[in-house]
DNA sequence: ATTAGCACTCGAAGCTTTCGAGTGCTAAAA
DNA sequence: TTTTAGCACTCGAAAGCTTCGAGTGCTAAT
């Protein structure tokens, strides 16, 4: 009953790479002549026309019209992309150049996402995403409370892996900055390395203002956990408009759209990268059938950090005919790049720069 | 010598002001014969025509050729938005609603840019350009550091104003962070509410590792002064994609690029907005000669905050067809929203909530 | 199985025509 | 003197037409 598998011949597969190469270099469709001429394959344009006209039926290629090329349907741009294996990586240089930009900024970890974000949208020529490290299970590393008029305080979380968490409230009575220090001191020495739930359960072995405060620490780190990630930085948003593709102003502004909604991005995340390991690059080709705001565009992703301490998330969005090889390598590379960051910024001792030992 | 000052006659005026908001409407060029159909004026076409013909000799509109109506040109537009007089006001109502939503999030400053941007959007039917409160000196309010590994530590600095800068550094010693703390302490009583000049001036009067750490918030501070503001939110970029100006993909690409070049918007806010006093709303049409890259666009700014305490920037981008009654209120409303709060999050001791009082 | 050859298709690009909104001018009316 | 009716004229937008050629599918020969 089982048909037998519908499988290309090794031709089938060479005319399809060609042809997907071709079109997204050329961003037209792609005549039989033109694979003939451009690759030297010994074959005339007749059987090539025959072979891609079996490839029509088998769903990898279509026609925009009768008498034009064939570009890939969804089904060709993802069997392109299987068969790619590394290519188009970054120079060396260019990786030396990126990397010591880092080391220059190891100090804000608040700039790192826009860094790479700008670094990413240059490289890939699309537009680039990415979310700043983020804890999954929050861990406290230490709490401060600072007083600042009257009733109202700050309140600072320091989470493991670098992540500041601030909030303003009020109390109802008046603290001293003395009374407010020496409880952050005490809740940071019961609660430094525990988890949400650990220190939920511990609230209530406190009493006075350390349990008003404890309280709300176990809130705020709830919060912390609940948030996906804090912030998306995105970079290249023109980059997509210059594709032809998006000439159109209507589909331009859909698939822009789908940058500036953040639930949608945050979907995208949670429902791909956020089960993978960190450091496989994934592609979703047109919305993958899922989403449909995202018919007219690829997403390459990945997800970057440190198992138990921090994890964000690295990003481009183009259009489905996008330089898959270069792409994958710009994400790859980038997430590894992040990685490194969050690792040393949290493990290693030695990087101390010899200018700042004076 | 001095010629007679060009002066509008009356019946011109309301001609340039009908025209001007017909082509707001309409984003077509304006013929006599709308003006006078539309707003029952007592005139034929005929005059209407003549006045316009005088008004196009006077530079205050145009023809896109040579059998259309006319546009307004930059002038026109200036000329129209300095009589606007309060129109399109946002409806009370809606007011409450968004003071109400601010008021949810009191306590988380890091979000309020992002809402505020996310509102002005919706409100303005443009993109919203808008940057965190952000101290002009910056004040020292609390200092705290903390271990991380090793020689690693973690400086948090509080300014007034709730801004928060953290930093992380290599030590060239192994500190305890009883040591650390202490320092802290140390440090805050001394340099509390001072600005980064005196701070970097008692620098010298601290030895061993309250030295180090003095000299590394002097350097904070001063780079906290150097950020014009932290980072700008933006929202509503599709909407401007939406105006038929934008159909053309480069135009919409040579106007989008001005959103994500972050210097020019750096250098727009510093030499515009932040010398006029907070509230004040300030139209910049086509880039007022300055700005190329704003030929385009328009752009209506505020700014917003506390005399002494900080400030930031509110702003509207759209076509320089844009509907300035609304933008100029709308902008109005969020900038003294903002101000406002800022203020109750710095002054007001009395609002607790009950709920919060338990 | 491959290929040369050929009739056929159909969109893109260029050209022409039509249509009408809007103008400027002139001469009459107010 | 100001306003208006009237009219010839202009010129872009839209619609229709033609041409061009890349690319196809099919068939018959290799």
């Amino acid at each position: 009953m089982v048909k037998i598998m519908e499988e290309l011949t090794e031709r089938q597969k060479i005319i399809l790479t060609l042809v997907t190469h071709e079109h997204i270099n050329s961003a037209t469709p792609v005549g039989s002549k033109i694979v003939v001429e451009k690759f030297n394959i010994g074959l005339s344009s007749a059987t090539v026309r025959n072979e891609m006209s079996a490839l029509t039926d088998l769903g990898y290629l279509r026609q925009p019209h009768t008498s034009a090329g064939r570009i890939p349907t969804d089904k060709g741009y993802r069997f392109f992309v299987g068969r790619l294996v590394r290519e188009g990586e970054i120079p060396l240089s260019a990786q030396r150049k990126i990397s010591h930009q880092f080391y220059q900024m190891r100090n804000e970890v608040e700039q790192w996402a826009r860094l790479a974000a700008s670094i990413l949208a240059q490289q890939s020529n699309a537009a680039s995403l990415i979310t700043a490290p983020h804890s999954e299970h929050a861990k406290l590393q230490h709490v401060e409370f600072i007083s600042t008029y009257g009733h109202q305080i700050l309140m600072v979380l320091v989470l493991a892996g670098g992540e500041l968490r601030q909030r303003i409230q009020n109390l109802n009575e008046i603290y001293s900055q003395e009374r407010l220090s020496s409880a952050g001191h005490l809740l940071t020495q019961h609660f430094k390395g525990l988890e949400t739930a650990r220190i939920t359960q511990k609230v209530s072995e406190f009493s006075d203002l350390e349990l008003e405060l404890a309280f709300l620490i176990g809130e705020e780190m709830e919060r912390a956990d609940a948030t996906l990630s804090g912030e998306i930085y995105l970079d290249g948003i023109t980059n997509v408009l210059a594709e032809p593709e998006f000439t159109d102003a209507g589909d331009a502004r859909r698939a822009l759209r789908v940058l500036e909604e953040r639930t949608l991005l945050y979907d995208l995340f949670s429902k791909t990268i956020m089960n993978n390991e960190e450091g496989t690059v994934q592609v979703l080709i047109g919305g993958e059938g899922t989403w449909d705001e995202l018919k007219q565009c690829s997403i390459v992703l990945s997800k970057y950090g440190v198992p138990g301490i921090a994890f964000g998330t690295v990003g481009v969005l183009g259009p489905v005919r996008m330089a898959y090889g270069k792409t994958i390598s710009a994400v790859r590379f980038m997430s590894g790049m992040l990685s490194e960051m969050v690792s040393q910024s949290h493990f290693d001792e030695n990087i101390i720069a010899p200018n700042e030992v004076e």
